[in-house]
RNA sequence: AGGGCAAGCCAUUCUGUCGCGCCGCGAUGAGCGGUGAGGAAAGUCCGGACAGCAUAGAGCACCUCCCUGUGGAAAGCACAGAUGGGCGAAAGUUUAUGGAUCGCGUAACAGAAAACAACCGCCGGUUUGGCCCGGACUUGUUCCGGGGCCGGCAAGGGUGAAAACGUGGGGCAAGAGCCCACGACCGCGUGCGGCGACGUACGCGGGGUACGCACCGGAGGGCUGCAAGGCCAAAUAUAUCGGCGUCUGAGGGCUGCUCGCCUGAGCCGAGGGGUAGGCUGCAUCAGAUAAAUGACAGAAGCCCGCAAGGGUACAGAAUUCGGCUUAUCGGCUUGCCUUAUUU
RNA sequence: CGGGAUGUGGCGCAGUUGGUAGCGCACUUGGUUUGGGACCAAGAUGUCGCACGUUCGAGUCGUGUCAUCCCGA
């Protein structure tokens, strides 16, 4: 995703939150992208660790969004360096509710 | 064996499951092959490459660096060394450094004084009519002591970060490098050693410190930076008002000033309008463009702990290179110093 | 990526030639008032972001470091 899109995103589309991230979305073609705030890490080791953690839970389960693509930008809005397990928690949790909305 | 110093190096390793960027082959797919973070990639403190702009030339400013030699494109660079100071028992380590001392400034508090000097003090004088007080006696135009006054001195004075060479002797009214001997320091000359900074021996001369500024000398410096710059695409408008100017010349020529040179019809301010997307720059086996180089699990090694168990750093390329600085669990190699024991 | 600025009491700021660190608001105590505010008097408050260096002596000078903020397509 470009900037021009991330733009577009965050300004149309909906979101949804559980710690520690915030997803952004709307219908689209499968458009995705993180960020992680230089404000709460200030080590890049640390913001490409997560980034990495995110894009992993996404990618293993994308496939719970079923049919439908849908356009994604996700925030890590935690202050803390949280493990891969509670990551992969939250981003389930938020996908199925959104596969079921 | 313990402790320490210096130099150099490494930056855990394997396996499994699921994956990522770039390149090549393939047909655009499936797939196959290759390749993919660091010693600091960091901070952005120096210096380059590269790019754009500028550049007839001259002078003055300004900024940076400053012991010596070598290396280097250069550097607030490296290595080796010199002298002084600090730390250490030592191995070592750390820090400062051009010339000149003519000029200017500062040296708080304390202290007599912080650089002209003279508060205490020490010494001399106070006479022919000639200051004051006390004492003596032979009662005076006398003598003694003190104060005051005049003059000499800078040795001594609880201070201070720093006090105007040290010790001994001579000298003097008292004193003083005032003079002498020895020593320390500074400068000059000669010899010797060294490429050199400098060291050393001898001789001669000298006597108020430290820091900063200014001064002199040498070396270097055009400016701006990949958000530089180039290409493509998209978009349009300059309505109106004010000021300066068209060869007696506006404005411009991206570090200041002066001279000079070049260019030559627009420029500046208010106000208004449009676009802000892509490619390239981006490499010589990383080369993205909201940014790949991974996630999870299990062993082995190492460290801590009686054990259960825990730990395994600092940290992530963004045009690129040479340095510097800072962060960093732990380990290896070599050389050296030192302590203890045994032989 | 590049350029620039600032860190001083709780808050906002001063502090040049290096020499006991100040101001305003706020705070505490006392007075005044029936009570409060305002006013008057007194008082407390500092690793000068941090470390090292230069110096007899650094808020001030130098170097490094940390944090915050601003500007630039």
């Amino acid at each position: 995703m470009n900037e021009r899109q991330i733009l577009s995103l965050l300004k149309t589309g909906q979101v949804a939150f559980r710690h520690p991230l915030k997803l952004h979305f709307q219908p689209g073609t499968g458009e995705f992208g993180v960020s992680v705030p230089k404000r709460h890490f200030k080590r890049a080791v640390k913001r490409n660790l997560l980034k990495r953690r995110v894009r992993e839970a996404y990618r293993l389960n994308r496939s719970r969004l079923g049919e439908q693509d849908y356009d994604i930008f996700i925030y890590y809005i935690g202050k803390e360096v949280e493990d891969y397990e509670r990551i992969e928690k939250s981003l389930v949790a938020l996908l199925d509710d959104l596969a079921a909305h």
